[in-house]
DNA sequence: TAGATTGTTAATCGATTAACAATC
DNA sequence: TAGATTGTTAATCGATTAACAATC
């Protein structure tokens, strides 16, 4: 299979086969099906087939994938066979705890530069990165190839940091900021606001309203 | 409309909703019809008026939705009427970043116990909340009626918490470790793992790839 | 009244799942 | 060979969008 428009439903479940992968590699498991899969994914075993032969064909016949081989493949696919280079903009706490994760998430996506509009801030070390000023943004952004901005500053901040990221020549945003940002359509933006799903958990809290089903 | 069951789509999109009607509110915007909301939030105006329409019958033909009304209505649906205690389990850099948000949230949401099995941590003030033993969990929940929790612990630890939020008779759990949990039926789950979206923006950045598109 | 906008049905679009021939 | 499991098509399911009568 090839060239059809992959969904973002499908591409996000990539990095969560990867990860599982990884941790099989480490088992020194070699080889796995989609059924196993499935199982610890909670996913529909026939989705993960799906998934992964809009790309290619990776599995073998009445044996599942060889999870190395597998492995190589999804990260080539999700372009993690080369360094990628992310900037975080806004040090504070949110921030820092993300820069935490710098080693822990590896798969040769770095954090390299992190930036704050406050004075207080600019300077400080946060784990052996300098916050440098938002105004060398545009600079420190070419000089690093950076690809990918992660936004950490208050809500009222975001889309102007957005903008400057844009300007900047970034390709992709995370955006953990509780608000809607207008990017231009060739820059890719996913939302992490995690009040969002927090408040939404709260509907599903029993409650009388809808908490009898036809089960007892 | 009434008693279909509403799909987590439209219940994620409530809080969206809600945010943006607070917006208004504070402006003194008095109503405001779907196209508008659409126009801000990027998405459909007919999609808005169908999620609302599961609810209730809250708009004015011709005239569109009462801000204030419509807030009222949103924040009964998602259960924020009443106030709603939450449990942060890991009190390392995410956690105490979260916990920064309880002021912010609000919207009758309210972290009111931070837990971390380190006994460095216990003891620690985190934001006007005394850092607790895991073990307490069980008692803490009970006593404060605490409803949903939060878990950002390292991935290793987060099943472990999850059954334990589960023993003490939480009902909704956000998780942010990088990590599928197993929960049973009744207790709603929500992942909050930004590794993922990061690792998935990834597969967007330009390449050759895919990058040629049929415009210019 | 004329213009605007809802609530809702029908049409469309897209994503998930079942089923199975191919084949290891 | 018999059993297992893929890749893929067809069926199903669900979510989004268009269209429009009702009505403010």
């Amino acid at each position: 299979m090839k060239s059809e428009k992959i969904s973002d439903a499908v591409v996000r479940r990539l990095p969560v086969y990867l990860r599982f992968l990884n941790e099989l590699s480490f088992r020194e498991v070699s080889t796995v099906s989609s059924q196993e899969l499935g199982q610890k994914l909670d996913l529909n075993p026939a989705q993960i087939r799906k998934d992964l032969a809009y790309f290619g064909d990776f599995g073998r016949k009445g044996i599942g994938y060889d999870v190395a081989y597998l492995i190589e493949k999804i990260r080539q696919i999700l372009n993690l066979d080369q360094q990628i280079n992310v900037a975080l903009v806004g040090a504070g706490n949110l921030g820092q705890a993300l820069s935490n994760y710098n080693t822990y998430l590896k798969d040769n996506m770095k954090i390299v530069a992190v930036f704050d509009a406050s004075e207080k801030k600019v300077g400080q070390k946060i784990n052996s990165l300098t916050v440098q000023p938002i105004e060398d943004l545009g600079a420190t952004v070419k000089r690093f190839n950076i690809r990918i901005g992660i936004i950490t500053v208050p809500d009222f901040e975001a889309q102007r940091v957005a903008d400057q990221l844009i300007d900047a020549g970034i390709e992709a945003i995370l955006n953990f900021a509780p608000t809607i940002l207008k990017v231009p359509a060739e820059v890719r933006l996913h939302a992490a606001d995690f009040t969002t799903d927090l408040l939404s958990l709260a509907y599903y809290l029993g409650d009388g309203k809808e908490a009898l089903t036809n089960e007892s």
